[in-house]
DNA sequence: TGCATACTGGACCGCTTGGTCCAGTATGCA
DNA sequence: TGCATACTGGACCAAGCGGTCCAGTATGCA
C-alpha cells in the first residue's frame, strides 16, 4: 500500500545538516544540497516541502542536539568541567566538528539577521535556552545568582567568539589556548566572588 | 579632458559598506548596491570593477577605520578604558552602528569560510591585526606577555561574539552587562596575576 | 500475474543574479 | 560655437537559482 520512502529522512536530514552548517543557508543551493543528500528534485519536495522548511528543521535538530549533549555532559562531570569540555570540541557529529565549523545557531543569527529576520529569531531563542543552561550549570557549581547570570552571559559571548576563531584555523588545531584562560577566569571568580562583585550599576 | 565621475567615490564606497555591513556580501545583490550608491550599472563597473573588487575595498577600509580607532582611543584614554569603550560600541560609523550589525570582519570569516576562502583569509588576516593591538594595550596596561597573550586572544573572542549578540538585541539596547563583568575579571587579572597563571601545559 | 499505489528522475519554468554593451549626453577646451 | 572626450542610463545577456510537473517505474497486495 504505503511504499516507505527509497532514502533513510534521518540520514538525509543528517547530510543536509553539514552542508548547511558548513556553507550557510544561502550558499548551499538546492544542487548542492540533492548532490549531498543523494535524492532527486521531487523526493526532495515531497519529504521537506521547501528548502527554507529543510532549514528549520536542520536548526531545531542542531539545537537539540546541542542541548542534550550539554545534559549528558553535566550528569557525567562535574559542571565546570562539563562547560569547559563542550568548549573544547566536544559537539554532535563527532569531536572537532563544533571547531571545524562553529555553531550553526550562530552562524544563522549572523547569516540571516538583515536577511530573513524569522530566521535569525529562531535560531536567536535556540541560543537563549543554551544560555539558560549554562547560567544552570554555574548555580550548581556554587555562583551566586548574578555572578551566574554575567557569566553565562560571558560564556555566551565566547561561544560565539569561538565559533568565528575556529573558522580561521586548520580543522586539526588545538582548542585555543584562550578558551583554558577563559575557564581559569571562571573558576577563579566562582571561588573568589569578593573581587569582581563592585558595583553593577555604576561600572555601566 | 578627464571628465571626474559625477557622484564622491568615497561616500558611494561608504554606503556600499553599510550595506555589506547589515546585509552581508552574498545578500546583497547588485541591485541593492546600485540603489544604495545612487548610480548606474556602467559607472559600478567602470569605478569598482566587480562586486567582489568592491567588496575588498570596503573591507580593507574598514579594517583600517577599526585600527585608526582603537589607536585613537588608547592615545587619549588608560589602555584598559579604551578597550572597553570600543567594545562598548564605539565604532567608525557612530556610537551604536557596531552593536546594531557586528564588525564586518567577523561577519565576513563566518559568511565566507567555506564558500570564497579567499575573502575568509583576508578578514582573517585583518582580526589578527586587531587582535595584535589588543595584545600592546593590555602589555601597557601591566599585563606580563603571556598573560597580555591569553586576555588578548579572549577579547578577540569576546569581540566575535559581541558581534552576534548584537544582531539579537534591539538596536536601542544598552550594551550588555556581561561586557562590564568581563572587564572587571580583566583588570582583577591584571592586577593580581597570581591566580590564574597555573601550569598551561597541564590544563591543555 | 496483474493492478493500483506513490515514489522517483529529469525536463522544464519564471525569476533573479552578476556582468556586458552601446547609444545618448553632459562636460571642458579651443 | 563646436568638437572631442568619457561618463552615464538602461537594454540586454547567459547562468544559476528555487520550485513545479509529469511520465516512468519500482513496490506491495490480491
Amino acid at each position: 500500500m504505503t511504499r516507505s520512502p527509497e532514502f533513510d529522512r534521518s540520514i538525509a536530514v543528517d547530510k543536509a545538516l553539514r552542508l548547511f552548517w558548513r556553507k550557510g543557508y544561502q550558499a548551499s543551493s538546492l544542487t548542492d544540497l540533492l548532490a549531498a543528500m543523494g535524492i532527486g528534485r521531487s523526493s526532495f519536495y515531497a519529504a521537506f516541502t521547501d528548502k527554507r522548511s529543510l532549514f528549520i528543521t536542520c536548526l531545531d535538530l542542531f539545537a537539540q542536539h546541542t542541548l542534550d549533549l550539554l545534559e549528558r555532559a553535566s550528569a557525567q562531570r562535574r559542571p565546570v568541567d562539563a562547560l569547559q569540555g563542550f568548549f573544547e570540541g566536544d559537539f554532535p557529529g563527532g569531536r572537532g566538528a563544533k571547531r571545524q565549523w562553529g555553531c550553526l545557531l550562530v552562524n544563522t543569527v549572523l547569516e540571516m539577521s538583515g536577511v530573513d529576520e524569522d530566521l535569525a529569531a529562531r535560531a536567536g531563542r535556540h541560543l537563549d535556552r543554551v544560555q539558560h543552561v549554562f547560567q544552570t550549570s554555574l548555580r550548581s557549581a556554587g555562583a551566586a545568582l548574578p555572578l551566574a547570570e554575567d557569566l553565562a552571559a560571558m560564556l555566551m559571548l565566547v561561544n560565539e567568539g569561538v565559533q568565528v576563531s575556529s573558522r580561521r584555523a586548520p580543522p586539526e588545531a588545538e582548542p585555543p589556548q584562550s578558551i583554558a584562560a577563559i575557564f581559569r577566569l571562571v573558576r577563579s571568580a566562582i571561588a573568589n566572588p569578593l573581587v569582581p562583585q563592585v558595583s553593577r550599576e555604576i561600572t555601566i
